[in-house]
DNA sequence: CGCGAAACTGTCAACGTTATCAGCATATCT
DNA sequence: AGATATGCTGATAACGTTGACAGTTTCGCG
């Protein structure tokens, strides 16, 4: 069996292959006439382009890809609803690029990269903040647009929230309501916003004149699983905080778990917040304090950042994008205060 | 700037292009000279083959396709995962073809995969399930394999429960706690597993000489929105049920919030379950009584399935995985039997 | 009416790889 | 020894599309 080509299609309307080639691509100079019998002719063959062919003599893809790795299921979910999003109607595919830790693995990537012949790539962190990553793709002229960097802004178009800020708000408001004794779940040590929400915390911290005691951080991986853990070391040690600062949504949540295994109710006995507002902020109970990381919106942006380069339109290099405290019911006053 | 090809790498080897090409995909009769001079001649020209000019001539993309509609971020999540999970260290890539709504759409669907050029996809509900796709994907000589398909069973590579049974059995478990006032969030209407849940649920009701009344089925969407208004609906009314079977997890767990908006604690007022045993039911507290349904695995198998087909092996036809009662906290006797 | 510019259309050669076939050398069998 | 198989290698022609260029027609304007 033949696939039908744009010679079959030139035969059926009486023109040569390039006119057809012309009037697919929307060039000009082609006349009404055989524009319309084209179109009826590839309609009529049911003529479908080989992509690879294209790709080949165009040398590009279209096709971009999404880099990121797994941290919190709900997180994953914006992110790609995000770049989909923006690719609807247009001519790119999205390739999924899973890795396992880039940490580990960041020489290997742009390899992977080059061999999947991508035009461009979306980076989700922590890749987004990996120099080694960064250069390769600039050696291999690959594109790249990127989502919540902390390192190397001008590097390459950022999408950014300032992580300090939106941590130390979220830590203020906890400060607000009359806590002293408060804990903190770290993230994954290799996301850079692991430590840009630690100083966001520590700021507040200092403002207030809170000494920020070594043993109330605990580490995490921004799992569910992690938070649980982790909050349970906490509830564990003799000397119980009154508050549980997550540095996202799922420990957060995990947290809450734990505190139920210890019987605290919350937020009478402890108020837990977190970082993200992704979905499950919203369906536990009590619904989760946190601060809105415009993650969708985000991934549209850099999506449409890279798509931007791709077609030689000018980029905007940078854009902060907005946070938000969403204060709901899993922080309160301590009890003592009461 | 030109890239390097596999003559430049012909010649700094001092063999043909053709040669070449054989060292690299490990075809035989070349001696074990040339091939290490063609590897090391690749490596040092940091070679990578151009995978439009191989898919052009092989006539093989090496790139398959998930098709889903997103009906609830977990099991996205989960297919997605188990796909790319089977994908690790083969050559094929994934590419994720958002559709809107499949119902709708069915027609445009095999059209954007055949511009995609994609080799094969994986099917998730409710694609799995449609006939158009089906038909037009057998037309196109795509092939596919499917998961949780409740029709059709036969006309291509399948991956199930058995739904009913599953349904029937979490339903006897509610019943056998002593609810006999229960009502029901069906799923999305367009996806033929709400059908067939229906029917087991109907089966454990007959048999337990329930009977079951139709202001007792209210409509969901799969969503945890759709689950949320739709028990507000439930409670808004006079007669209110002692248990809710909700069709998949998401669905539960709105129904858990909107109990807590009238005041019913779970699982004393009210027993609620769900269905898939998605990430959220571990994370809700109460955590919820489920049905587990494999997705992960559904999706290996499923992918597994494909690539069989794509390399011309032997391909199981159709593998029915096992599901799981998992009797959690959600769930207890009615109140009125205490 | 003549002439340059613009609009339209076609020809041919790439793009980088692999399939096919042919050629030669060496091994194996009668 | 001659015939036959087997191992290794290279030349050539695709795969389906578009870029570069050239040729022809039509249009506008003095």
């Amino acid at each position: 069996m033949k696939r039908t080509t744009i010679v079959d299609v030139g035969r059926l309307a009486g023109v040569s292959a390039k006119t057809v080639s012309r009037v697919l691509n929307g060039e000009p100079h082609v006349s009404q006439a055989v524009k319309q019998r084209v179109r009826e002719a590839a309609d009529a063959l049911d003529y479908h382009p080989n992509v690879f062919a294209q790709a080949l003599v165009r040398r590009k893809s279209n096709m971009i890809g999404l880099i990121y790795e797994n941290p919190s299921p709900s997180y994953v979910v914006e992110l790609q609803r995000g770049v989909l999003d923006r690719l609807t109607g247009e001519r790119y595919q999205l390739v999924v690029i899973p890795i396992r830790s880039v940490q580990e693995h960041a020489g290997e990537v742009v390899g992977m990269l080059r061999s999947a012949a991508l035009d461009g790539v979306v980076l989700a962190p922590p890749a987004s903040d990996n120099p080694i990553i960064l250069n390769q793709l600039k050696d291999a002229r690959i594109l790249c647009a990127r989502i919540a960097p902390t390192r190397m802004i001008d590097a390459a178009p950022s999408n950014l929230i300032d992580d300090v800020a939106a941590a130390r708000e979220i830590a203020e408001h906890i400060i607000g309501l009359g806590h002293r004794e408060i804990a903190i779940i770290r993230g994954d040590p290799t996301h850079a916003s692991t430590e840009a929400r630690m100083l966001g915390y520590m700021q507040a911290f200092y403002k207030a004149g809170i000494e920020l005691r070594l043993e109330r951080i605990e580490p995490g991986l921004f799992t569910f699983d992690s938070g649980l853990s982790a909050a349970r070391d906490i509830f564990g040690r003799g000397d119980r905080p009154t508050a549980i600062l997550a540095q996202n949504d799922d420990m957060a949540v995990g947290a809450m778990m734990a505190a139920r295994e210890f019987g605290l109710s919350i937020p009478d006995d402890l108020s837990v917040v977190g970082f993200d507002d992704s979905e499950v902020s919203r369906i536990t109970w009590p619904r989760l304090t946190t601060v809105r990381q415009p993650v969708f919106e985000m991934a549209i942006a850099a999506t449409e950042m890279l798509i931007a380069q791709l077609e030689d339109r000018a980029v905007t290099a940078r854009i902060t994008h907005p946070h938000e405290l969403l204060i709901r019911e899993s922080a309160a006053p301590p009890r003592s205060l009461e």
